[in-house]
DNA sequence: ATAATCTAGAGTTAGTTTATCAACAATAGT
DNA sequence: ACTATTGTTGATAAACTAACTCTAGATTAT
């Protein structure tokens, strides 16, 4: 049940992005020196979220990254799925990317346990991140 | 955010020596029929659960896996953390197994966002696990 | 004895995580 | 146009982990 460094250091850039939104951008160097992350690596991730459509950049002197929503817009769950994938402990629970157990001797059966018990972690889990924006985040605290 | 295969064996087992507790003992080869687990692989699984003091075991002919607790004894949440470690998604808000987060640039300082939200996540994991039993989860519903 | 079973640990294979590096492309200021 | 600065991309790789697999040995019932 662990959390990936990828997905931490995505969130501490966010965090970053979040902060200035509005006033200025950072580069890459800024925001892995104020949150200790090795900055190629930072490259990758923000790549990944830029794809995704979280972040816009700009090249050359005075570039750097931005937010291209509000931080009210972009929750936890979402940026934890592009760089980790779903939140669901089993693919058979997930909601954003299910996939039928195979191997499990209760496919097709009503109710497999392990699926009941892990379909509850995943809405607990889901229940925290998914009600979290990167504005919350930046605050230290859910919905306000 | 993902169970282990591990893990989830290690369930599915406990879940059928659930099912015959208190009637009889299971060998790992019906454990593993029933349940679709490699038996090698289940063999090592049953005895860290040994370990732990969950199961116990009795060789030879007619031997075999048996409960030493009941199942409404026994939390899916002590399973896990005994097969996969802490359920903390980061070890720094781990109750059973706290390790402070050395990079972090919010060490020693009041409030890590990060550390905040994955204290709820955690808890919210712990929530759903610590109060399912082997009972429950025999049963396919908690508190029953 | 012997056959069934558990015990223990080393070895294997494949994949993931966490980076690191180098070459390239775009931009701003001169 | 030139140059320094910065982002873009893909290749590579060390370290680690997951998920088995194998081998050899110890224990027990019959």
């Amino acid at each position: 049940m662990k959390l990936s460094k990828k997905s931490e250091y995505g969130l501490r850039a966010l965090l970053e992005l979040a902060l200035v939104h509005g006033k200025t951008t950072l580069q890459r160097r800024d925001i892995a020196d104020r949150q200790h992350i090795p900055v190629e690596f930072l490259e990758q991730i923000l790549l990944t979220l830029k794809r995704a459509g979280l972040v816009s950049s700009r090249r050359g002197v005075n570039g750097g990254y931005d937010l291209i929503k509000q931080p009210n817009e972009i929750t936890l769950g979402q940026v934890i799925r592009i760089l980790d994938g779903p939140l669901a402990p089993i693919s058979c629970v997930s909601k954003t990317a299910y996939q039928k157990c195979n191997d499990c001797p209760y496919t097709n059966k009503p109710r497999c346990p392990v699926q009941q018990v892990m379909g509850k972690v995943r809405d607990a889990i889901a229940g925290v991140l998914d009600h979290y924006s990167l504005a919350d985040f930046a605050a230290g605290h859910p919905k306000g």
